[in-house]
DNA sequence: CGGCCAATTGATTAAACTCAATCTGCGTGG
DNA sequence: CCACGCAGATTGAGTTTAATCAATTGGCCG
């Protein structure tokens, strides 16, 4: 049994991506490691477009994504749908069970989801007997607030050109952090009417402007991978400001 | 001295911001409620538009929004601005010092707010020693997210009509829960410029809006005041789902 | 070979922006 | 007390962006 004495900088590729995420923004002992392997023991396969939580629904456990995408989002009277964030391996939903019973967002599964399902008196306990991991959770909460509002001043102050420019980034930047990109490469299990509705445009227009992207030499596709070609350069069009989601270590 | 027992179920109207908030979520001893009191010790005016928050910035304290109101927002580099989010009275700002040193947003004052400042080694006394406020500054947290979830389904996918009348919902249901309306009216120290930035629309557009609602009876404007004539009618109108600002007893 | 879903295309319409000018209320200095 | 200046509100005209509607195409699976 580990002494809670640090062990090692990272956590190797092996682990959990929660473990790696966490990881990446503090130390964690061998102790807190296996702690947060043993909590996601029950796991679940979620369907695509198959909803997992559900707007004003009691929400009955927290998600931690092990492995594809999820999507959280509204609905609004007449069936049009705003994608408010991706959730990506690693990433917690519902971590605010404890506080707030009913669900204020839908959540549902994109192409191939593994969620680990947490029992919430366990996120209690994390609380209680692990400090660390619990400014882990508190330093994701964080993140995913400055996600959401780089999600705000894309819908309300961006062009189409450059909503898709600065989401495709946000999307390279944490998969890459999350060592799930292949260099300039990453799967996009996006369809471009999940693009359309995540930033509140029509699917045609994500349509004409994919194809001025790859015209201008920006992005190239095959299947559902995407390439970024010149990050820089985007980054550059799409005002992107990468520190948002900068790690930081504690 | 108080010895922890509750006493009533409600703080007195006399109660700061922050007091009332809390304790119409649960119920607070007199112990938590001096406590709360005594982390207001140190105030700060903050004139119209002028930051106390600067985005990429080292955060120096937690702030309590004791009167007045503050925004949130993010700028593009040419200069647009987006606001996140409007802050109100009981409403704290930069929670989440202890996790993420640096700023991720801009936050400024408008018309006249008054702020308490509060040492970040003080939220960490929270979190040790007062269970009950460390949940409820957990709560605001989730109600934050809740908030700036509706802010991206209107930027996304409402129109100009549904956006103003989903916001100004919106900050009327926010002041009742605090008292800070009086019936169907409230102040609102807003110029229609900073309608348009919170909404993602131009300055021109908006004062049309506004003209349109109040043709339509929806509105009354007095000065700074603003009444809303039918509250049902606007929240069909605008498909405004109140429960997402519920309170919510734990 | 169908059938189906997603991607693509073309044409038209609608919403909202931009630019420029004018108006209004209010505070200030002469 | 009035002229002036300023910021914010309002108006008008023309332009741009993106939505809508309706086909059509392409790829994949059974």
């Amino acid at each position: 049994m580990s002494t809670g004495i640090v062990t090692d900088l990272r956590p190797p590729e092996s682990s959990s991506a929660i473990v790696r995420k966490l990881g990446a923004m503090t130390l964690l002992s061998e102790m807190e490691i296996s702690f947060l392997e043993s909590l996601q023991i029950n796991r679940i396969q979620v369907e695509d477009q198959v909803d997992f939580i559900q707007d004003g629904q009691d929400l009955k456990a927290t998600f931690i994504v092990t492995s594809g995408w999820a999507i959280r989002y509204l609905l609004t009277e007449d069936g049009r749908r705003q994608i408010l964030s991706f959730a990506l391996p690693g990433d917690i939903l519902g971590l605010h069970i404890n506080f707030q019973r009913k669900s204020t967002y839908n959540a549902a599964g994109i192409h191939d989801l593994e969620l680990a399902v947490i029992d919430p008196l366990r996120t209690i306990e994390v609380s209680q007997k692990y400090p660390v991991l619990s400014a882990g959770f508190s330093w994701c909460t964080a993140r995913e607030f400055a996600i959401l509002g780089d999600q705000a001043l894309r819908l309300g102050r961006l062009s189409a050109f450059k909503k898709l420019c600065h989401l495709l980034l946000e999307l390279w930047h944490r998969l890459r952090l999350i060592n799930e990109t292949d260099g300039p490469w990453f799967e996009l299990p996006l369809r471009q009417i999940d693009l359309a509705d995540a930033l509140g445009l029509s699917n045609v227009h994500i349509n004409r402007q994919l194809q001025d992207m790859r015209r201008a030499g920006l992005i190239t596709q095959q299947k559902n991978w995407i390439k970024i070609e010149e990050v820089e350069k985007m980054i550059e069009i799409a005002e992107f400001d990468t520190s948002h989601l900068a790690e930081f270590r504690i």
